[in-house]
DNA sequence: TTCATTGTTCACAAATTGAGAACTATAAAA
DNA sequence: TTTTATAGTTCTCAATTTGTGAACAATGAA
């Protein structure tokens, strides 16, 4: 018995790649997760994954079982949120990873009160800014802060995330304030390397682009600590205004360069590209996007 | 857990039209029937069913459930059957109805043969000349003896079904031979009141069709009875050839009228409209066809 | 009204499931 | 080559789930 079940395991072990990561993704005991394997092999008589010690590969039989069985699970899960009465409170987990920063900043405030209104759920929230695999990692959703353009997941903006040049006040008397993109080669930087580039783009009020080549004082890899060194005086951050905005809102960090405009990024809520999503993983979207939409708190009161 | 299970319980209550009737075809107590529904209810949040005490209707939410819940039980089905190792030897129950008469002279033995083939097998026939409604008893499979027009069912050809006139040597010694079927009036027919009309028809060697309106002195509707009665001498039967066989090979009937043709019939396995055939009922079937094919063991060896 | 039948609920027994430890096997490292 | 680390299997035990049968409640029919 269990047949779709055992059908949910297989899955997992496929994409997880082996049954000790399946068997960690879905809290199971690797006996558990081994057992139903043996399960649906014997009920098929079939053998679906050759595993040996260190590696399991599909078998063609196993291969097409996949590839069959994927399709019928997905569509369980969405005659259960077709006729799941939506009035009833939700349940389940919710798998998600979310970027460092965002993520404890603002996203644990939504998630604190999405979770008041539907206290039978649990979330597991993985926090951290290195790239992570939806699907390998058996994650529902996950938040990226980018310029979305590929890919085989489907993705929903959150919210917009703004940017802003910005340094303390004591930096800025001492060192002058910069009053065009190049006058920053004289200037301390302090770069966030998991950006992708080490060049700053401007766009001043006549439509025109500005580059500069940063070769920063200060690199880090985690925005909150660039800003914490802002604001301790050690030079010019770039910063998403997600981050920097209490510090200017006390006049902490003063902004520079206002009248460029710099580029812009989204933040997304990616899920795999299952035809349905569960209403559980749907519903918090919609609560972040209405939580957040297109003027967050943290641009709100502010004029940069 | 037993999703998939709870749907299958779902859908054999919808078609056996209540919880006593599918917990009676599932060979479960109606109590465990019960809390799967329950079960399935809450886990979807929504009345599938109004039950009162005396009859089960599905709610608009049941109804749109159980079309959709039908396809994809479906669709798993076939996938097993698709992975599934065809060498393994089958398990599991086939349920079928045969008419009485051709049930018991021939399908026993065949059956008795595919048993000793499938050992794991359990087989549960109902013999009965009433006709049956599939779907509705949760049966797998049911022969019938007719031209099939209709219907909704799929049906596969087992075999022909030829048909004779005869009668006992006394009994043509005593009141002569017909030689052509209006002769048939004088004389006492036996007739069997099931073929669902009490005319029988005749094509003679030029391909014209005779009738004659049968007033029979004894109407039965078993046919092994009418031939019993046949080789009594009460008169002529007209009689399927799977039956008659062994007194006409034993001399007990002798065949009259052989110049005419008598109206064939078919014998058909026929299965309810899911797509896809559980691999133990189509091979069953495979089983039979090949068995009984155009040149059944009963019309061999018989020149009639 | 009474009766017959259907579905629900309950307590208990049986079966299934998961956890965790011991064990086996093998690829990678030394 | 030997050693080591890791992935999967198997085992036992406890927890959970499932099925059973009886008692119970509800309702349409006589």
């Amino acid at each position: 018995m269990g047949q779709l079940e055992d059908m949910k395991v297989f899955i997992r072990v496929v994409e997880a790649g082996g049954i000790n990561r399946a068997a960690d993704q879905l809290s199971l005991a690797k006996s558990a997760v081994s057992r139903r394997l043996v399960n649906l092999e014997t009920r098929l008589g079939v053998r679906l994954l050759n595993r040996t010690t260190r590696t399991s590969s599909l078998t063609e039989e196993g291969q097409s079982y996949y590839e069959r069985v994927i399709k019928v699970v997905d569509d369980i899960a969405e005659i259960n949120t077709l006729t799941a009465d939506s009035n009833t409170s939700l349940e389940g987990t919710i798998n998600l990873a979310a970027p460092l920063s965002f993520g404890l900043c603002h996203l644990s405030n939504a998630i604190d009160a999405f979770m008041k209104q539907h206290p039978e759920l649990t979330i597991n929230i993985d926090f951290s800014d290195r790239k992570v695999d939806l699907v390998e990692e058996g994650l529902d959703l996950a938040f990226r802060i980018a310029n979305l353009k590929d890919s085989s997941l489907i993705a929903r903006k959150i919210s917009d995330i703004k940017h802003i040049l910005c340094a303390s006040p004591d930096y800025l008397k001492e060192h002058g304030t910069p009053k065009t993109p190049s006058d920053l080669k004289n200037h301390r930087l302090l770069h966030y390397n998991l950006s992708g580039t080490s060049i700053w783009k401007f766009i001043d009020n006549k439509g025109k682009q500005h580059s500069i080549n940063v070769s920063a004082k200060i690199i880090a890899n985690n925005g909150d600590y660039l800003k914490d060194m802002a604001v301790a005086g050690h030079g010019i951050v770039f910063s998403p205004t997600f981050i920097s905005w209490k510090a200017i809102a006390a006049g902490d960090l003063v902004p520079i360069l206002s009248d460029y405009k710099l580029p812009q990024l989204k933040a997304y809520a990616v899920y795999p590209q299952t035809r349905y999503l569960s209403q559980r993983t749907r519903v918090l979207i919609d609560f972040l996007v209405e939580r957040f939409g297109d003027n967050p708190c943290w641009d709100q009161n502010i004029i940069y």
